[in-house]
RNA sequence: GGCCCUAUCGUCUAACGGUUAGGACGGAUCCUUCUCAAGGAUUAAAUCGGGGUUCGAUUCCCCGUAGGGCUACCA
């Protein structure tokens, strides 16, 4: 791979929750252009709103990440310790006039929004006293000094294309609220300028904020980075995937789901690789930012449980016992388990594989066969698995072969070994169920059910 | 209301301007079968509407329509 030490990209979430499954996107995008590109991926925590922001949710938020095997460079960056930066920016504006204290109060603001909704024209608001001296007590937020420009702001976006948008219509919009409480607009730009971003990877709901944005580049002097707005991942009634659709933090997947399936998935609603199932390494190869889609993509939990599917399938007895934290499980249980597991979780069901069953005498019977019948069949199968030194699964089946042919009904043979073994009415074969347990532990199952007669 | 984005099977999507519009998930049917799962075979299912441009439009342009996002002293 190119290392590219220009290609610099960053997540950049808010502590003020859970990493959304969205921002789970939207990081594994950044990552994979940095990876195809050489280039470097950062992780930025904006944390500039200390009501909402906690320690825990950051703690959180890298979990999730490194969960999901998305690695970052170097330190975590915090916008909490780097005050300094944007008051520095922020001064600097306001004495150039290119900033100045707004002193209109919320509810002047909240009735001029009202009125212009009213009047069906843009939302927005300019001053009418920029040049008032700032008055720290007296002054209220800082805005950037856009006035009616007549302005047109444009930018490429990697994704979607040209983008415009006429500046006048976004009126001086706030960008902190003291200097050293700089608001999103401010506190993303400085950071992307001071962090040296090169692309600037996020998603669709920022298109809105680009503008603004471009905005704060030009009044900064600085340059201005490229810009790819992701499609959103919606719920199935297509709007944004919000907490009444159910799960929506990357956390909450992970007891069910191991993380290359959530990688797949994700990564396959807003891209078409050429197959369903790759690594992360296919992925990079893959990767080309400029055939991300363009249009939302519902979450599909069905076509995420199947890949998941796939790669339950794949582990090996080992890596099954570590994300399934049941160590109990033997070898050769494990295949019996992750062939019919859609959600990790589900591995309890199958707990008789490692503990003995507890089930109703009833679930013994089969079909319109008698109880005298059944006892009779078990005890027939107690004895030809006592006949075998050690039960191997060609020599069982052939053995309850015979013992079916002899009565003319398998049902009668296979099923109460089977509710003998599993106490269940559903479960693989029994013939692979005694292979796993085993003779001692089988016979004990199967006399634990005839004497239930 | 304003600004912006988007539009192919139910879902995710493929298709140099020329294809019987392809694949995957899900569904249905069948095979296998003691149950479940897996597997195999078969199958139904789509280009939002109207205008252009063109010999020819899913593809390019315009207008509608629909859906979505944003519209904070949140990010």
């Amino acid at each position: 791979m190119i290392s590219n030490s220009s290609i610099k990209v960053r997540i950049a979430p808010s502590p003020t929750g859970f990493l959304h499954i969205g921002t789970g996107q939207s990081a594994l995008y950044n990552w994979l252009f940095a990876k195809k590109m050489g280039g470097k991926f950062y992780l930025r925590i904006e944390d500039t709103d200390r009501e909402r922001s906690t320690k825990e949710y950051e703690e959180s938020i890298l979990g999730a990440l490194r969960w999901l095997g998305l690695d970052w460079e170097g330190e975590v960056i915090r916008q909490s310790e780097r005050t300094q930066l944007y008051r520095t920016a922020l001064e600097k504006l306001l004495s150039e006039g290119k900033a100045f204290y707004c002193h209109h109060s919320q509810e002047e603001l909240e009735a001029e929004r009202q009125r212009q909704e009213f009047e069906k024209v843009p939302p927005r608001h300019e001053c009418n006293h920029k040049d008032l001296p700032l008055g720290k007590e007296g002054g209220g937020i800082i805005r950037l000094n856009v006035g009616n420009s007549i302005q047109v702001i444009s930018f490429e976006d990697q994704i979607k294309g040209h983008i415009e948008f006429k500046a006048g219509l976004l009126g001086d919009f706030s960008i902190a609220r003291t200097v050293s409480d700089p608001l999103y607009n401010f506190a993303a730009v400085v950071d992307d300028a001071e962090m040296e971003i090169s692309h600037v990877i996020r998603g669709e709901d920022h298109i809105s904020n680009t503008p603004k944005q471009i905005l704060v580049y030009e009044a900064l002097g600085l340059p201005i980075p490229l810009f790819a707005h992701l499609p959103l991942i919606l719920a199935p009634d297509r709007t944004k995937l919000s907490k009444r659709h159910g799960a929506m933090a990357v956390v909450d997947y992970k007891k069910d789901y191991l993380p290359q399936a959530i990688v797949n998935f994700l990564g396959g609603l807003g891209y078409t690789f050429s197959k369903d199932l790759l690594s992360r390494e296919e992925m990079i190869a893959e990767f080309d930012l400029s055939k991300v889609h363009k249009s939302g993509a519902i979450f599909d939990t069905k076509k995420l449980n199947w890949i998941n599917c796939q790669y339950i399938k794949r582990l090996s007895p080992e890596e099954f016992r570590t994300v399934s934290g049941i160590q109990e499980i033997s070898d050769s249980a494990v295949p019996l388990v992750t062939e019919r597991l859609e959600k990790l979780s589900d591995a309890q069901e199958f707990a008789y594989l490692w503990q003995e069953p507890v089930y109703e005498k009833e679930l013994l019977n089969w079909k319109t066969s008698s109880p005298e019948e059944v006892k009779n069949s078990l005890t027939q199968t107690l004895a030809v698995i006592e006949e075998l030194e050690n039960i191997t699964d060609e020599a069982l089946r052939s053995d309850l072969d015979k013992l079916s042919t002899a009565t003319g009904n398998k049902g009668l043979v296979f099923w109460p070994l089977r509710v003998a073994l599993s106490g269940k009415d559903k479960s693989p074969d029994p013939v692979q169920l005694a292979v796993v347990l085993g003779k001692k532990e089988t016979l004990k199952r199967v006399h634990k059910a005839i004497e239930m007669f």
